[in-house]
RNA sequence: GGCGCCGUGGCCGAGUGGUUAGGCAGAGGCCUGCAAAGCCUCGUACUCCGGUUCGAAUCCGGACGGCGCCUCCA
């Protein structure tokens, strides 16, 4: 198993399995209902792991949640605590709804503050972070190899405002002592405040996974600052931390101006009640994690013509053959690519390999798609009253009671075996 | 301005030196009371300009275009 990394940039093979591979992927800041770009690192680091655990890796995946940070309290000046807790819930159940399981841990920030707090200690003893007026910062200039994952040059990097109690501009928050308007803040050796956004990556993954483990993901958008002043904090106090960093694309929305109203932005639960969790996943099947994915009514439009052509195909006679599950192996091994994995299920569709089709779907999350329920009792004797009619020659009719089956949400389908109809749900 | 990614047929999207990607949409056909589904046939694409090479979508250089990040956005 190949993946790409890139703090290497390039392809970094995986041990052999079982491993064990610990897998840390950055979560959201809680304060919203999560939007569809939320979405994508989520389902691809859930595909990533549920692959991994079918090669017969041993997989331990954490999957963070920010209930701390500005933008919460800034969202709900003095409730955030309570905001934080409803958007957790929010979140937990959106992507729960994607079908594909939920991460073995979900560690929250609130909830790691002795570890976090333990952590900044161990780096100002070791001279890495210093503290000012209760706030704890970061000390860039002690840890030279700062920059090698975003390939900043840090001598470059400019504040917008600065903090005059910064020794250096690079310097980031560890801790930030309590101001008003914050209802919630923490004890500490420096004084009453709450963590800084990198450190509860760095305390939850260590917690969690040990201070070195396989793979860490998180979105492109977050390479810099966030995860690298997570790799500077963790490798400053001597962890190796993770090893492969994987970087997942953007997921874009064309035709859409990046207009200041927030009226372009469709939340994961809007887009699973438009189009159904299962051509959501296909969507982003059909890129590879790392490229831009563009998210439109027409990208989603073929990725539901492709979930129909699936469900047809489980739906018509039973040719269950072989399938070359090696291919999809050689495949996947390969960085991953789930582009050309579709294209190998669509032509294990085409040849009736129905067994590997089935069994890839499930990798997926996809495996819905192989399973058929059954019409209410009141759609089924309308198809059979069409039944009827068509053997009476009454097309009349007939036609009449397949519209009156389609209103109802169901199509049916003329076959050759008894009962000669089935009836397919389309919405 | 700095760091990095990308540009493939109407649309989406693999492919990294020479043999068919695949899907969606479209056209024709088989099948059907009419449909739907399925199957068959049909498109010889790779931003532009140079270079390397017997040969480039694939390597190198440049141009143009798009995107992400540059202190808290996955």
């Amino acid at each position: 198993m190949r993946l790409y990394s890139t703090l290497s940039r390039r392809l970094e093979q995986l041990p052999a399995p079982p491993g064990p591979i610990g897998m840390y992927v950055c979560g959201p800041t809680v304060y919203q209902r999560a939007h569809v770009g939320n979405a994508r690192p989520f389902v691809v680091f859930s595909w990533l792991a549920r692959w991994l655990r079918a090669r017969g890796y041993d997989v331990t995946f954490v999957h963070n949640i920010t209930d701390v940070n500005d933008s919460i309290y800034e969202a709900a000046p003095g409730a955030s605590a309570d905001l934080a807790a409803r958007a957790t819930a929010w979140y937990v159940e959106d992507v729960g709804s994607l079908g594909l399981g939920l991460p073995d841990h979900m560690p929250k920030a609130t909830e790691t503050i002795a570890e976090i707090v333990t952590m900044i200690e161990r780096l100002v003893s070791s001279g890495h972070a210093y503290v000012v007026e209760g706030d704890v910062y970061f000390r860039v200039s002690s840890y030279p190899d700062y920059g090698e994952l975003s390939n900043q040059r840090s001598d470059e990097m400019a504040e917008q405002e600065p903090n005059p109690l910064k020794e250096d501009p690079r310097d980031f928050a560890l801790w930030k002592r309590t101001k008003a308007g914050e209802d919630t803040a923490w004890d500490s050796p420096f004084g009453r405040g709450r963590p800084g956004w990198h450190i509860e990556c760095s305390a939850m993954a260590e917690t969690l996974l040990g201070s070195a483990f396989e793979i860490h993901g998180a979105g492109l958008d977050i390479v810099f600052p966030h995860n690298e002043n997570e790799l500077a904090q963790s490798r400053a106090v001597g962890s190796e931390y993770a090893r492969i960093w994987m970087h997942n694309g953007m997921l874009r929305f064309v035709g859409e101006k990046m207009s200041k109203s927030i009226g372009n932005v469709q939340t994961i639960r809007e887009v699973i009640d438009r189009w159904g969790h299962e051509t959501f996943l296909l969507f982003l099947l059909s890129a590879h994690w790392r490229k831009p994915i563009d998210f439109s009514d027409e990208t989603m439009e073929q990725a539901q013509a492709q979930a129909e052509s699936f469900r047809n195909v489980f739906r018509g006679a039973k040719v269950d053959g072989g399938g070359d599950w090696r291919r999809l192996e050689e495949i996947l091994d390969d960085d991953f690519n789930t582009a050309e994995a579709l294209a190998l299920f669509h032509s294990w569709r085409a040849h009736g390999e129905l067994d590997a089709l089935r069994r890839g779907l499930e990798v997926f999350g996809l495996g819905s798609l192989a399973e058929e329920g059954s019409a209410p009792l009141a759609i089924e004797e309308r198809a059979r009253a069409r039944q009827q009619a068509r053997a009476e020659r009454d097309f009349g009719e007939a036609d009449r009671l397949r519209e009156e089956i389609e209103a109802a949400g169901w199509e049916v389908r003329d076959v050759a075996e008894s009962p000669g109809f089935r009836l397919v749900r389309r919405r």
